[in-house]
DNA sequence: CGAATTTGACCAGCGC
DNA sequence: GCGCTGGTCAAATTCG
């Protein structure tokens, strides 16, 4: 899997990470290589093949699923509580969600980072840990707390460089970041070190901003020009929501307005 | 004591 | 059909 996903990656500069909190270890070694990715369910159609340096095409599949998402969800669930009625053990267990084809639209962040969960200025909850094929490093599963936000997010080292930290975000969050963080807001604004300004090529030089979220609205042929028109890679560091407003969502939710460092002090 | 994490088990999808 | 792998659940445990 995590092949696939490299397979798709947009050079950016997403959130990075501050440290505040949990450890000042690393902190340092933070270097603004970070890189995003956007995953959809038809990714692997639209790749081009050489990973690490082609122009990683992108199909911006939208999910528009996500009404039939919890639907799906839901109706599981009942089923199986309908049906399992003395089974309870296995019709709890079984209730598992996972869509059929996670619809989700996803996006995922590289950073280089001896840090495994990156700050973001929500509340993550663990709920799961798997050992993956192909790496020495167990792949972490996290929630949002916040109720109603089914957000998930995956983090996991890379098998070719350890020091690399993947996160994949799954959904949208339909809430603000939380307004206590570890202290304070200013931990979320002290998560986007300053190197993140500078979008540096990593990895084979691939050069590509990323296209956050599905943009139902910009053709996803080779929609990397569409993307890469609305960024700025100078310290505006806008994220490329390509006009549209309500699609851009997780990276909303990392920058509720603006990018915080953007107000930052010097 | 409540919230978060850990961890083993379970289940579904996929390839052979 | 079987085995492997990824994803999730939930009880137990730890932490604040």
């Amino acid at each position: 899997m995590s092949d696939e996903m490299f397979k798709d990656l947009f050079l950016s500069s997403p959130f990075g990470y501050g440290g505040l909190g949990d450890s000042e270890t690393g902190l340092d070694e933070y270097e603004s290589l970070a890189r995003a990715f956007e995953l959809s369910s038809d990714y692997s159609n639209e790749i081009s093949g050489t990973p690490m340096n082609s122009s990683a095409s992108f199909s911006s599949s939208d999910a528009g699923a996500d009404e039939d998402d919890s639907l799906k969800d839901k109706d599981k669930q009942i089923k199986d509580m309908d049906d399992g009625g003395e089974s309870s053990k296995t019709a709890a267990k079984s209730k598992k969600k996972v869509e059929k084809k996670e619809r989700e639209p996803r996006v995922a962040f590289m950073t280089k980072s001896e840090v495994d969960h990156l700050e973001d200025g929500y509340r993550w909850r663990k709920y799961g840990q798997k050992a993956v094929k192909n790496s020495a490093y167990p792949r972490s599963y996290y929630r949002c707390t916040t109720q109603k936000c089914g957000v998930k997010k995956r983090v996991e080292r890379s098998y070719e460089d350890p020091s690399i930290v993947i996160t994949t975000y799954e959904g949208q969050h339909n809430h603000p970041i939380p307004a206590t963080l570890r202290g304070n807001l200013s931990a979320a604004s002290g998560a986007f070190p300053p190197s993140m300004l500078a979008p540096m090529p990593v990895v084979g030089g691939v050069r590509y901003l990323p296209q956050l979220m599905n943009n139902t609205s910009v053709n996803n042929n080779q929609a990397v020009g569409g993307g890469e028109s609305v960024y700025s890679q100078s310290s505006s560091f806008n994220y490329p929501y390509n006009g549209r407003q309500q699609d851009y969502g997780l990276l909303q939710d990392i920058f509720p307005t603006a990018p915080p460092f953007l107000n930052r002090q010097p």
